[in-house]
DNA sequence: TTTGTAAGGTTGTTTATGCAACTATAAGCC
DNA sequence: GGCTTATAGTTGCATAAACAACCTTACAAA
């Protein structure tokens, strides 16, 4: 048995290590005059690969409840990011749609999280990462 | 230069590790009738290790700020978990105790979570487990 | 001793999560 | 067709995070 107590390990648990990234989000985000948060920005980060799909659709893609999702998108439309349209053909569907202002953000936004993971990731080697990358995965199974 | 699109390390980026975490140490001490969220496990967490402290203090050790430790202590007396008492010595601090209730919890408190850990590690080999404690450090200081 | 500054806490506002309960629409089944 | 069940989305309530603004107490320097 894995015995944890007080280490690095130990602060993934607690919520250190994603408190710390979603803290570094905002700033960047707010520091180049983007004004949305780290949710949001998952939010479009589906739409810009994929637009007008469901709420349900992007709640499975970024693991977020339908709740969530609707006080998200509710957001996103309050800063006329992205539109709701409904679905002739199913009509308890919402279509979300990125208007121009959402599409437009595309560019700027990705650049902001690359140099954030660069920074993140920065003194971190490839070998390190995969292993990272196994062990994150087997940590989402565990968890299913 | 790191190239990150798409992949389980990009889900830490978007707190889906963490909130799937989170959920399931929820779910753990409901299902045990311990009536606590994580946050305020982790304040708990820091007491039992050592009483009698001031909110700066765990502040520090949890890495939250001080409006958020404010208020989970506020919940943590609601529950009357803990106590705030006045330090005679600087009339600034408060320093925060633990009832008996608070104590009492101490012990299956740590079982649960020790073993959401094993769970969590699952199949996670030492060498990878011992890795993941080192890209979580540099990461921690990478945005320190 | 007075004044400036730093440190510990609190409050207000916005955003987000979890869960439960709810409405509306769709689809399967007799 | 009518009933049941599943799916999509919304709302209410409690908890938590970020940030800014604020109050109180301590301390140091002029």
């Amino acid at each position: 048995m894995v015995q944890i107590q007080e280490d690095e390990v130990f602060s993934i648990l607690t919520g250190k290590v994603s408190t710390a990234i979603n803290r570094t989000f905002l700033r960047s985000f707010a520091q180049e005059g983007i004004d949305i948060t780290t949710e949001q920005w998952s939010v479009l980060a589906c739409l810009w690969k994929k637009d007008c799909v469901t709420q349900q659709t992007i709640c499975t893609l970024t693991s977020k409840d339908k709740p969530s999702m609707t006080r998200l998108i509710d957001n996103l439309e309050k800063r006329n990011l992205v539109q709701r349209m409904p679905d002739k053909n199913d009509r308890r569907n919402n279509l979300i749609h990125l208007t121009q202002a959402g599409s437009a953000l595309q560019t700027k936004a990705t650049e902001i999280v690359q140099s954030i993971a660069t920074k993140t990731l920065n003194n971190i080697t490839e070998d390190e990462l995969n292993v990272s990358r196994i062990v994150l995965k087997k940590i989402m199974e565990n968890l299913q």
